[in-house]
DNA sequence: CGGCATCCATATTGATACTG
DNA sequence: CAGTATCAATATGGATGCCG
């Protein structure tokens, strides 16, 4: 039996396409920051503890870019821009939040599972 | 109103640990990989498209450490390695697939927006 | 076969300074 | 305030060679 293994994982698939864009450190955390409303540039940096305002610009130009958010220019002094989710990216919300449950649920068996590896490899060095 | 903004994205909270463990380019694919069954390390090196001998090796061992992989060596010559999901990481696959599910509903509208933007920034170069 | 060690190119990121 | 530009440190990944 077993005939029909699905396709492998080529380089341009859905799965590599995806993961090419959200499976940096910082995307993800800004799409969540987003969905609690439209926030300004610094107020997200604020939510995000240890992001770089470069990596910040450069996350959220390529969230724009794929139309996963909008950017807002208010022509004030001092400026004031703001970002959103767009109905694109609002769709994200679920799917990443099976994934966010999973993680709060199972972390502590991921933790102790590292754990128990890391004292096995002390007690067998090798 | 809007008094309850929920806590910032601290650097050890569940999302952060998460993104770590799983944010990276082959830890997604090997993991749906394995759920067909468990498989040598050999034939998840074939398919998963452009992933070198070393890049498997550490992202297995990081599985193994979380308790998401169990690896089971065949005292044979050769030697046979077989790779496989536990409970755990079998949990972990809806949530993947829900995510997989919106790559593959989505990716087509993001790589339109990306057009529509690169288009833009050609018309108005800066 | 599976995997470790080494070397090296490149990508990612952070820090800093400067600008409209 | 919200960037851009630049440079330096570091992380990451691939290529190769060797081993049980």
């Amino acid at each position: 039996m077993r005939s029909t293994e699905p396709d492998p994982y080529q380089r341009g698939c859905p799965s590599r396409r995806l993961l090419d864009r959200i499976g940096d450190r910082w995307t993800v955390l800004v799409i969540l920051t987003l969905r609690e409303g439209p926030r300004r540039f610094s107020e997200i940096r604020r939510r995000i503890d240890g992001v770089s305002q470069k990596m910040l610009t450069q996350t959220l130009r390529a969230l724009e870019r794929d139309g996963l958010v909008t950017r807002t220019v208010h022509p004030e002094v001092p400026p004031r821009v703001v970002y959103e989710l767009t109905a694109l990216g609002r769709s994200l919300i679920g799917p990443l939040d099976g994934l966010l449950g999973w993680a709060t649920a199972n972390l502590p068996e991921v933790e102790d599972a590292q754990e128990g590896y890391d004292r096995e490899l002390l007690r067998t060095p090798r």
